[in-house]
DNA sequence: CCGTATCCGCTCAGATACTG
DNA sequence: CAGTATCTGAGCGGATACGG
């Protein structure tokens, strides 16, 4: 038996085979959002190393995770099925994780997928099919975001375009994920900046996207 | 920045750094079910190495995942509520394994702890209502287990009891969780043999405990 | 016996340089 | 741009030994 393998029958033990390595939820993660070419994924996990981006590629692709697929002249990688089926151990994880955060220091950096996974994450359709279609210009550090909210319906996106409320927030956004900030307060605090739009409409954003904490 | 952390401020790579590490999850799995001793989880997970099974405990002890519980002269290591806020990290990682699981290779065992982790995740609620309260002794492998299931409710021991229907498999009882094969196949092929107790109530079992696979 | 520490060999991760 | 090659060191696996 390979050294490295766990031993056991189990679908937990299983799954941690194929997904445990360093490194390799997180390029599930950023799949999720959509396919990535190769230096993408490289901008979007500014720590990993070219070796092991390559290695877990392969991994991944060999385990029926993800394939590479050619799109006119260059290659993305992007998830299978089976891949896409890891979308609710990713959301858990994060939904677990996002309470241990404290305040981000000073080497954290937010990528647009980790944020657009958090929104996904943190987004609850049930609330928002309650409330008018909404849609938002998110700025996050060097996230740039256009989040739909239409009904049950979330778009996260990394295009521009016309949107009832647009902000720039520092990391300091969690605590109004978490509700321990007002989003009156966010904003009277400057933790987040109304950069246009009705500055009230935060405070439907907050309905929409709540993580406990 | 300590080399080993991933540099993100994201809630799935803190949860990675928190419980990524080899083993962690699985010590984890086993303390879902209970409180374990050191000798218990060593027993559970028997390719560990002490000095990494004496490491984690450190390490998710410091996370503020386990405490260390003295009991009556012994110590023992349980999850803290945060620790068992895990539980639907390990149940979404099982349930998707499990889609990956082959036949069982030979090195292969089978725990108690991982096979009532695996029935928890296999667990249907809703329709284990619709049915009359019944339990089962089930013996798969090495690992004896008493299933009681009532109502919505699911209890799983290790104790031994009366029960309505006895049964020993091997850890090809998978294909009957997963609907591949019918609880009368199981039986006439031998994969399941009933020990004790009205052999049609496999079939209220399989339907109880259901993965897609 | 339970829990932990120490040793060593090895694999994998991390950093950098290099190539088609 | 999309990887591959190489080197170093950290963490893991396995055995053994030690203290309560």
């Amino acid at each position: 038996m390979a050294a490295r393998e766990y031993g056991q029958y189990c679908g937990v033990t299983q799954a941690l085979e194929l997904v445990g390595e360093r490194w390799a939820l997180l390029i599930v993660r950023d799949l999720l959002v959509g396919p990535r070419r190769y230096g993408e994924l490289a901008e979007g996990l500014p720590r990993i190393p070219s070796n092991i981006l390559a290695a877990r590629l392969k991994e991944l692709q060999a385990a029926g995770i993800l394939r590479r697929a050619p799109r006119s002249r260059v290659v993305v990688y992007e998830l299978t099925p089976y891949g896409r089926e890891l979308e609710p151990v990713v959301l858990a994880l994060g939904a677990w994780g996002f309470k241990a955060m404290g305040d981000p220091r000073d080497e954290q950096v937010v990528t647009p997928d980790s944020m657009t996974m958090a929104l996904r994450t943190a987004f609850r359709p049930a609330v928002a099919a309650e409330l008018p279609a909404t849609s938002y210009a998110a700025r996050l550090g060097a996230a740039e975001l256009l989040v739909r909210v239409d009904g049950a319906r979330l778009d996260v996106s990394r295009g521009d375009g016309p949107v009832d409320l647009s902000f720039a927030a520092g990391p300091g956004i969690r605590r109004l994920i978490s509700g321990e900030l007002a989003p009156d307060r966010a904003i009277s605090t400057g933790v987040v900046e109304v950069l246009h739009g009705r500055g009230d409409l935060l405070a439907r954003f907050a309905t929409t996207f709540h993580l406990a904490a």
